[in-house]
RNA sequence: GCUGAUGUAGCUCAGUAGGUAGAGCGCAUCCUUGGUAAGGAUGAGGUCGCCGGUUCGAAUCCGGCCAUCAGCUCCA
């Protein structure tokens, strides 16, 4: 232990732990469900436990539960010895004669790899690199609880068997199971589909699956992200186009979707053909193509920037769709931006910045990612070198060298690009912003512009989006701030309620004041007890609720419920127009509370 | 698309031998005329996801479809 630090020496046993346990749970299934039954996959340890993969005619479903854990425990006090054996390739695939996944892994190991075998007692045999503990009673301590079983594929790959993955919660101690299931009962607290039902934001109907409705309170969110973003790229130089949401055949054959995508667009048939004509775009690339070549261009006007949020629709297949976070129809914060090659360095390092800016302002902390060429790239390899190493280039620069992680092989087809992961509140990660060079689709349109020594020469495409789509990081931040927002983005930031309807004149003018000075504000006028309508708004998290009563009106104040709990009382009326005015221009994460 | 599960009032859910449905919250009306986290009374809401089958009779059993959820695969 004096090697490790305490956080090391933990992590190293939490893993020993979950890798033998994986064996224990593989042990137990075949205990319970018969050897000749069972074909055993991989049972890998994982964030919050382990998984292990089976392949039986039986399902496992959530009422064996108890019966498998007890399984566990009853191995576990067998207090069984656990050995090691380092065993040829031969040997190996006659051990695990009759296991189809166990020999496919033996063969597929390269010649020189050493095969060890560990031995669970004398009756149960998994192929395994190790390290695991000598006793199974090393694991009386250990804490596990079954989460669930589900479907997976054999080496994630869709034609080939599908197995059962019972995952496993494992950690050293119950203490730490325990911190882990409040963690997990936070994260469900948090669950956009609930707070997003709850608060009125948003709401999806049978009819049109994975198409959000945005409700008053929701879309009054959308519009203040949009504006906030609108305002700060007009900053930096863009132009905000918007284009049609279908487009005939032609414009999809020339783009390369009608070949390589068409299985993910929604196609429209005319009434009286069979084939279909036109197509709902699921990107917004070709349209600001259209409108770059709507003009003869100069180098002169690059770098163009064409920034766009149209609606756009992508076919899922059926049991993708996750409330906000996978939708079939939503707007992505998109750009196009067409340049010389030249250009590229500076460019990038300006979305960058922008990216900074934004995720910023929410709060999130972010981290850049590079992919690389794909084996299934496309155009001349040396700019492929020439792109990826600009890439590399403003990565470092921006980030230091070595602080974003490499992707190799994991870009475009028609490019490389940068993807941008943020973590919330609970330590998880999305990634959201993309950037992508492309030198695919200026091809495929034969975009030129008029260069300074009279040739016509071809821009390259910048793909971008900061916050990836409006829908996915809408989810997000409902998440992230679980759902009191920060003032600016409060789908109402304030709340009136006048005590008797004889105070409904002056909150009447606190509104218009209100209003006049672009905050948000709803007020309930009716004749009822104040309570209810202060416990409505709370149900909502407005930030700041005001009551409003003979003395306010006299005095020309607002007393305020502050959300959370704290109150600010007499506040002069103007004074309180300005505490929003600033907490909208600073798009603080916190609210004023005293004066 | 695949594996497993779910679908009952606006919301959260109960309905366990198949005999045409219940609760809480919300909503409406009335009372309370209010100063800060659920005042009181009364009442209205349901083709039990859709279609078909079995049955004298289906929310309940069977089949198909649709949607949703946990994952796999894929992705913004």
């Amino acid at each position: 232990m004096n090697e490790m630090s305490k956080e090391e020496y933990k992590a190293f046993y939490a893993g020993v732990y979950r890798h033998s346990l994986s064996h224990i749970l593989a042990k137990a299934v075949i205990e319970l469900y018969g050897k000749e039954n069972v074909q055993y996959a991989i049972g890998p340890q994982i964030a919050d436990g382990f998984y292990y993969d089976f392949l039986m005619p039986e399902s496992i479903s959530a009422a064996d539960f108890a019966k498998i854990e007890d399984k566990m425990r009853e191995i576990i006090k067998r207090r069984e010895p656990w050995t090691v054996k380092e065993v040829s390739r031969d040997e190996a695939l006659k051990i695990f004669a009759g296991q189809k996944f166990k020999k496919e892994l033996i063969e597929d190991m390269p010649e020189e790899e050493k095969i060890t075998i560990y031995y669970t007692g004398d009756d149960f045999v998994d192929l395994c690199r190790g390290p695991h503990i000598s006793n199974s009673q090393e694991l009386m301590n250990a804490a596990f609880q079954i989460k669930a079983v589900s479907g997976s594929y054999w080496r994630g790959d869709e034609h080939r068997d599908q197995l059962q993955r019972v995952y496993v919660y494992a950690f050293e101690d119950k203490q730490a199971l325990k911190a882990h299931l409040q963690l997990i009962k936070e994260a469900m607290e948090r669950d956009h589909r609930k707070l997003g039902k709850e608060q009125e934001l948003f709401m999806l109907d049978e009819t049109a699956p994975g198409m959000p409705y945005f409700l008053p309170r929701g879309w009054n969110m959308f519009n203040a992200i949009l504006s906030y973003w609108r305002k700060l790229h007009v900053k930096h130089g863009y132009n905000e186009i918007s284009g049609p949401i279908i487009n005939s055949k032609q414009l999809w054959e020339t783009s390369g979707h009608w070949g390589h995508y068409r299985n993910n667009m929604f196609l429209i048939q005319n009434p009286e053909g069979d084939e279909a004509e036109y197509a709902c775009k699921p990107m917004n690339c070709p349209n600001a193509i259209k409108v770059y070549q709507s003009q003869a261009r100069s180098y002169k006007d690059l770098p163009l920037r064409f920034s766009e949020t149209d609606v756009i629709h992508r076919k899922e297949k059926s049991g993708e769709l996750n409330g906000l976070f996978r939708v079939q129809m939503f707007r992505q914060d998109d750009d196009h931006t067409l340049l010389m090659e030249d250009q590229i360095e500076d460019e990038i390092a300006d979305i960058l910045t922008i990216a900074g800016e934004i995720y910023g302002t929410f709060g999130l902390t972010y981290e850049a990612e590079l992919s690389t060429r794909p084996e299934d790239y496309m155009g001349d390899i040396e700019l492929w070198n020439q792109a990826e190493a600009a890439l590399k280039k403003i990565l470092d620069k921006h980030y230091g060298e070595g602080n974003y992680e490499v992707n190799e092989g994991d870009g475009a087809f028609y490019g490389p690009k940068i993807d941008l992961k943020m973590k919330d509140c609970l330590g998880r990660e999305w990634q959201m912003g993309t950037i992508q060079l492309d030198f695919q689709l200026p091809l495929n349109f034969d975009l030129e512009y008029q260069a300074a020594d009279g040739t016509r020469k071809r821009p390259v495409m910048i793909h971008r989006a900061i916050l990836g789509s409006f829908e996915r990081f809408i989810g997000i931040i409902i998440e992230n701030f679980k759902a009191s927002f920060p003032f600016w983005l409060s789908p109402y930031q304030v709340a009136i309620v006048p005590i008797r309807p004889e105070h409904n004149e002056y909150a009447k003018k606190v509104q218009d004041l209100l209003m006049e000075n672009d905050i948000r504000v709803e007020a309930d006028y009716q004749d009822k007890n104040m309570k209810e309508k202060i416990k409505a708004y709370r149900k909502y998290h407005d930030p700041y609720i005001l009551v409003l009563g003979d003395k306010e009106a006299a005095e020309n104040t607002v007393s305020v419920n502050i959300r959370g709990g704290k109150q600010m009382n007499d506040v002069p009326l103007d004074k309180f127009v300005e505490i929003c005015k600033e907490l909208n221009r600073s798009k603080s994460l916190e609210l004023v509370e005293s004066v």
